[in-house]
DNA sequence: GGCAGCGATACCATCCGGGTATCGATCCGG
DNA sequence: CCGGATCGATACCCGGATGGTATCGCTGCC
């Protein structure tokens, strides 16, 4: 299967129209129908139920639409990756760290500077991005390293080591009457009169239908929360980026949240070994 | 980048030589100095250094090769698991399980069982492999889950759930004189006169040099022992399968195995999630 | 210094991927 | 119930990418 195929399979499988499938493609649509009919052919499977009206999904084309996407990726990954090396042989090494606007905050300003004082140390881009994109950036050679947050984000389908534990507070607005407590349980916190948990966006970039706010990061929530129209529930090192205006009680029966940092397999980078070997001595 | 480039370069960078890699994917050599020449003009990076006489990887190519490598898996796992997919809903539903023919006898037994109670239980297929084969016939697709025994095999890329753990035992000859004893310790076995720790193949099929006998599966290792030629650290559970002429004894500080049930991520497969369900239950 | 081995280049044939025009089926509005 | 609109499939043609053969140029070695 050559990866024109899948990019096409792909395309044609996420609008389930071939026409504006092939537009999205930049080609025409009946070199894209007979690609497919190949593709089909090939596999001695039909991927896809045309009737001449719609498009849907046959049970092996669900099955081929999320692992060529896996495919797909891998294929990306290794092209950047090996650009990423030729830059860095020609005199630019470099590693790219990826994580969570919003967290580990001290553990990423220690990590760095621990770092950087080891020998052969190379120079580290720091990619701020919004929750549950690590993993994307990480999948797609776009970053070396990531620090993730288990249980919110996934380690499926990279090497991770802990770096430590920490439990979560309730984010409330100052001068709530439960900020007067020294903790509090989640029965307490779910439903609040006028203090719903808001929702994030899905891998997707869709939400969960429900109530609760939509919030995009952890800035926008405790925006949100200051205002009085939601409360959180955040990992406690949060604590040290709020303002007066905001409150945090430790929630005892919280998950607890794992910093973790991962990598991907096959890495074959020092720079990257270097830093994790630094990262697990902090611990 | 396309699958056609991958798999040329991947020939290409493990003979380290156009010639042979040529034959091995059935073309000529011009071709293949063709597209090889193309592919560093688009990444825009020296894969390989020739030097008329000798051909290497340069780091960019060493990336490539681990990356494509990976990448091409990929695409033969999407490629093999779409056909199965439509072999399956055409009727001939079925899910493989991939184990080392050597271990957890007694747990899998129990699990098949467990599992053919479960209402809608599709068959199985057990597939019994050499040790750290397991991972490959995953990542490409041939199998659907895996018992993987760490810290032996890495779970590293797949989705995980622990079933169990154990300790390990010293295989000896009977009547060797450690086993009057009730347990030994590692510094106890290392060394032994005439009973060397056996080699295990690498993940290419290679052995690192050293002392000691190459083995490829447990049979083999038992036999060794069994002929006075070799000790083995194994699991405990391998006692089930001793013969009278070999005798086990524990050994304190040997690693813990830990048993776990594994699968691919995107793993979209009803089947699947009810045989890890079940797994968990048996805990 | 001549020869053997190897990758690169030159040049040619072919096939495959892409484009345009059009067909056939289905849905929908009047 | 008919006609137009929509959409995927088919027919046919073209160009470029891919593969083959012949040969060159370099390098190491006897």
């Amino acid at each position: 299967m050559e990866t024109r195929e899948l990019r096409y399979f792909v395309a044609v499988a996420e609008e389930l129209h071939f026409g504006r499938a092939a537009e999205r493609l930049g080609i025409a649509q009946p070199p894209l129908s007979r690609a497919i009919q190949q593709l089909e052919r090939r596999l001695g499977a039909a991927l896809l139920d045309r009737t001449s009206r719609t498009v849907t999904l046959t049970e092996a084309g669900s099955v081929l639409l999320a692992e060529g996407r896996a495919a797909l990726d891998a294929v990306e990954a290794a092209e950047r990756r090996t650009r990423r090396a030729a830059l860095a042989s020609a005199g630019r090494p470099g590693l790219v760290l990826v994580t969570k606007a919003s967290a580990s905050r001290e553990l990423l300003a220690e990590l760095l500077d621990a770092y950087a004082a080891e020998p052969g140390a190379v120079p580290v881009d720091v990619i701020l991005c919004g929750p549950a994109e690590q993993e994307r950036f990480l999948r797609e050679g776009r970053a070396d390293v990531a620090l993730l947050h288990r249980p919110f984000d996934s380690t499926a389908g990279f090497h991770t080591e802990e770096l430590g534990t920490e439990g979560q507070v309730v984010v409330l607005p100052a001068g709530h009457p439960l900020t007067v407590r020294t903790h509090v349980h989640m029965a307490d916190i779910t439903g609040l009169p006028g203090l719903p948990l808001p929702r994030w966006p899905c891998a997707d970039g869709t939400y969960q239908p429900g109530p609760g706010p939509q919030v995009r990061d952890h800035a926008q929530l405790l925006q949100l929360v200051a205002l009085g129209r939601a409360c959180a529930v955040s990992p406690e090192s949060c604590r040290a980026q709020l303002h007066s205006d905001l409150a945090a009680v430790p929630v005892l029966d919280a998950p607890k949240v794992t910093t973790v940092i991962a990598w991907p397999p096959h890495s074959r980078s020092r720079a990257v070994a270097d830093l994790v070997r630094t990262a697990t001595r902090l611990r």
